[in-house]
DNA sequence: TATAACGCTTACGTTAACGTCAAGTGGGGA
DNA sequence: TCCCCACTTGACGTTAACGTAAGCGTTATA
């Protein structure tokens, strides 16, 4: 049973405890998003690493590649460039967050267009019979689906 | 010159509006997302199939896949089926609802994030030189961004 | 002591979503 | 008539993000 309190990890901890694989973790450090130490051949993962792991699936999950997240997780290269360098970045930070915010936008949508069709399948569901009426709201639902796409 | 007026598009033309190539449109119907007409050989988009096509799009920057799209837009499979058939869908529409609420969740983080980032980048473009107040700054942004990957 | 259990590297396989030729077709101006 | 241009159908190539398998060393437990 490894010290698990004192703040460091094995690679199948930190996979477990994260819903990823150990391969994948192997694959972040070959990518240079995680850098963890070595005791032996093992991995040794800190805290930091830990915290940069979560920022990776973070990003992951918004639609960065893990090349724009190795980019920016590396502050390095921004805090220490020159004020040009810094205007490359502010520029690609001022995009990400547009598209962001499409993004944002669309998931509203697709949420309520989702959650308009739980409903009528939960209207459904609960006549058990397919009745006439029955028959009728499907078809003003698939009206109403129609009318979206035509907008 | 084709009657753009007339409701139908070509190819390019409904690639240039959304900003896709026909190769991209050519592999939807290949996939069955989308079902243009014929004329001779060539394929005529209706009104129908453009806002097919926006729904493609937007679900593609919701993440999600090409098959599951397809489904999607599929409703005859929904509305015909079963109630047992219907359970499935329900289950997956709520499954789907809350990895958009999660990502969601994780946008907004994000875009406070790299909205930090503009904020201080714009500030240290402000004062032009590197001067010693700067750079205590900079470590405080560095603090900061450790402060948050430690967290 | 043996036998899992865990970890390592190396290397090839896989999937999605197209990109990129190549070679052919069909219509409309000069 | 000729030629160009948009469109077509294959067919193979590409990239990202891992999966999977082989083969081998190390550690923990029975």
């Amino acid at each position: 049973m490894p010290q698990s309190a004192s703040s460091t990890w094995t690679i199948s901890e930190l996979a477990e405890e994260f819903s990823v694989t150990a391969r994948a973790l192997r694959f972040y450090e070959d990518k240079g998003l995680l850098t963890p130490t070595r005791h032996g051949q093992a991995r040794v993962f800190s805290a930091t690493d830990r915290a940069r792991l979560r920022l990776i699936l973070r990003g992951k999950r918004v639609g960065f590649s893990l090349e724009e997240i190795r980019e920016m997780l590396d502050l390095e290269s921004i805090t220490s460039g020159s004020p040009q360098h810094l205007g490359v970045w502010l520029t690609r930070f001022r995009a990400r967050i547009e598209v962001l915010k499409q993004q944002r936008r669309d998931i509203d949508g697709a949420i309520e267009e989702l959650e308009t069709g739980c409903a009528w399948m939960e209207a459904r569901q609960a006549d058990l019979e397919p009745s006439a009426e029955l028959k009728s709201r499907a078809r003003a639902f698939e009206a109403l689906a129609r009318a979206r796409l035509e907008h």
